[in-house]
RNA sequence: GGGUAGGUUCCCGAGUGGCCAAAGGGAGCAGACUGUAAAUCUGCCGUCACUGACUUCGGUGGUUCGAAUCCACCCCUGCCCA
């Protein structure tokens, strides 16, 4: 009853886009977003969402389901992201996911214990206060130490980030953060995921040169309107790259050369890490051809 | 032509006789990642036969037990005077 969705990843820049389009409208399917940036409403020139004429061409989901005021997180992700693709199985389509974000897809692909403990602010918050201190990430890695051994081990003092989760979590439940990890759960839908990706030097090209369209685009214009709605700068989805280097320069801290120089440095960044991430994903097929891409989605279809 | 400041590893930039293959930063590369993930964090980063050896700090030659560091000349660059 639960049919083979498609998955179509790849760093950023790669052209996920455009052959989500064709692959939509030569198989029937509609696009689900897997990306945790465009996700957020009013966030469209710099996350490179798909435009309205390309919307047109294809029902897309999981675009603009969010203010860029307020947060989100992977398991809801998952969450609305099943939902959608149940709705589009159920009115006879099919799913193609697209996307970079390679944590949303590995939460789907291998559903662990992670939806269990959501966030608490007021425990997150003591504890980032901690870190503020002198030796506050010492101080926090010893906590954990003494809580969580296994946890504690696996990650570095400096990863105040996650020490803070993994404190988060046990203060919450009592539990430690190690012992939530539960034996994985088959995945909700069978999948088959490909990579869209490019030789090294041509992805950083790409990413440049997109960037330089973003700013000509109006991209300043969408930030300072974000900016003028409300959203605050230290939010979440300001911390996206062609946002967090466009407030300082709206704020006349920086030239818009050094903005788009910092968004394209960390655009390439991104994508490395992104390629870091799916490679460590299992069952993906790599491509730098869009036809190999097809012929690998369609390769079950075959006789059918 | 005169004066002056300089030329350091891919880039910026410390180093001013041994503790220097040479701080720090950037870039690059590799990795992590369990409700912030376009975020956050880690490692490598002259070469090799890699707990040691070799080659590097504009060039050449010198001083010295020992030089990126001192001296001489040369080449180049910035600035100032002409």
């Amino acid at each position: 009853m639960n049919e083979m969705i498609w998955i179509l990843t790849g760093p950023t820049a790669s052209g996920k886009t455009d052959l989500s389009l064709d692959l939509a409208e030569k198989y029937n399917c509609e696009i689900v977003c897997m990306d945790s940036m465009q996700i957020y409403r009013g966030m469209d020139i710099g996350t490179a969402k798909p435009t309205t004429e390309e919307q047109a061409r294809v029902p897309h989901h999981m675009l603009d389901i969010v203010d860029p005021r307020e947060n989100y997180s992977v398991a809801q992700w998952v969450e609305d992201a099943c939902a959608c693709i149940r709705d589009i199985q159920g009115r006879g389509k099919r799913a193609l996911l697209v996307g970079g974000t390679g944590f949303y897809l590995r939460a789907l692909r291998h559903p662990m214990a992670m939806g269990n403990v959501p966030a608490v602010p007021e425990i997150r918050e003591e504890l980032e206060a901690i870190a503020e201190k002198p030796n506050g990430k010492e101080i926090l890695h010893k906590q954990l130490e003494e809580a969580d051994p296994p946890t504690a081990e696996r990650l570095h003092v400096n990863d105040v980030r996650r020490v803070i989760r993994a404190l988060e979590v046990w203060k919450a439940t009592g539990i430690p953060f190690s012992q939530q990890t539960q034996a994985e759960t088959p995945p909700p839908f069978p999948s088959r995921c490909a990579a869209l990706t490019l030789p090294r030097d041509i992805l950083y090209k790409r990413i440049d040169l997109r960037v330089e369209k973003m700013l000509e685009a109006g991209l300043v214009e969408e930030v300072r309107r974000l900016l003028d709605s409300g959203v605050p700068e230290d939010c979440q989805s300001m911390k996206g790259l062609g946002y967090k280097e466009l407030v300082p320069y709206l704020k006349g801290e920086i030239s818009l050369e050094e903005a788009k120089a910092a968004i394209q440095q960390g655009s390439r960044h991104y994508a490395k890490r992104q390629l870091t991430w799916l490679r460590a994903e299992k069952d993906l097929q790599w491509s730098e051809s869009s036809a190999e891409i097809e012929a690998f989605f369609t390769e079950d279809l075959k006789g059918m």
